[in-house]
DNA sequence: TTTAAACATTACCTAAAAGGTTATGTTTAA
DNA sequence: TTAAACATAACCTTTTAGGTAATGTTTAAA
């Protein structure tokens, strides 16, 4: 499968993760193997994710036998873009967007002005978009 | 630099060549080499970008010594959009919204709307605007 | 106090894509 | 005939994505 998406399978993962854990009822937690089984992610993979995800403080966990992970922050004030962010989300529709780019055209290049305003909206949007409306259940059949 | 922009060195090339040929007077035409140093792009590699904007019958050119290329397209009906798919334009968001992908989340994720949505909301926009409205001239100085 | 099974953390690996360059044509005006 | 353009495929190198491997540390329960 070919990867040039914008966001990265890593950064899908932790949205799903985030979004399962919010989803456990108050109190609960779950271990990384179990959630990664899930979530159809390799369980060393996630354990990864996962402590980014702790290390910005989304998620907190209990060590040890029987320890498992569980959502730290507020889903309802926890933005798509907190968590893309903590996996290194650098939205850059173009890299003339990048500070260290210098762009030699001596003219008055009007992309940029349209990159740089696209970025803004949809950078708007995912910090816009909380994870409370995003969660994960798994059906009951 | 890192590379990890939504549209690639090649398709950003695409776009102010073509841009540029927009401009140029009626009946004018560039060739390459020149072409290239204006934009400060390396001209084997603008040569092959032009090459497939030919192939896409945006551009055209005639051959020989003192030959060049030329806009064919009306830029007025040139779309972004049509400039960036000649180059291998895929908007993807996320992996979840290419064909060959299998999602296999069992309950609803609400995730792939949100991708489904604001990819679009870009790619209609990419449409809607014309390269007429991006001409890059030159300052006279 | 031992041990199973969890979390913690770093180092490493591999395929593929980006971003070109090299090489070798073919065409045409002078 | 030749210089200088366009035409086109093949090749190359660095970086990144997307992991895996390895080696800890912690803690509940037997």
């Amino acid at each position: 499968m070919k990867r040039n998406s914008f966001i990265s399978r890593e950064q899908d993962y932790a949205l799903r993760m985030t979004a399962y854990l919010a989803a456990l009822p108050k109190g609960e937690f779950i271990n990384v193997p179990t959630l990664a089984q899930r979530l159809f992610i390799s369980q060393k993979f996630a354990s990864r994710i996962i402590h980014k995800l702790k290390k910005a403080k989304i998620t907190d966990s209990i060590q040890g036998k029987y320890g498992g992970v569980f959502l730290k922050a507020d889903p309802k004030k926890l933005s798509l873009y907190d968590v893309l962010n903590t996996i290194g989300f650098k939205v850059k529709f173009n890299d003339c967007l990048k500070k260290e780019f210098k762009c030699e055209l001596k003219f008055g290049c009007k992309f940029h002005a349209f990159w740089v305003n696209e970025e803004e909206i949809l950078i708007n949007k995912l910090k816009k978009e909380k994870i409370s409306d995003y969660l994960l259940k798994e059906k009951h059949n």
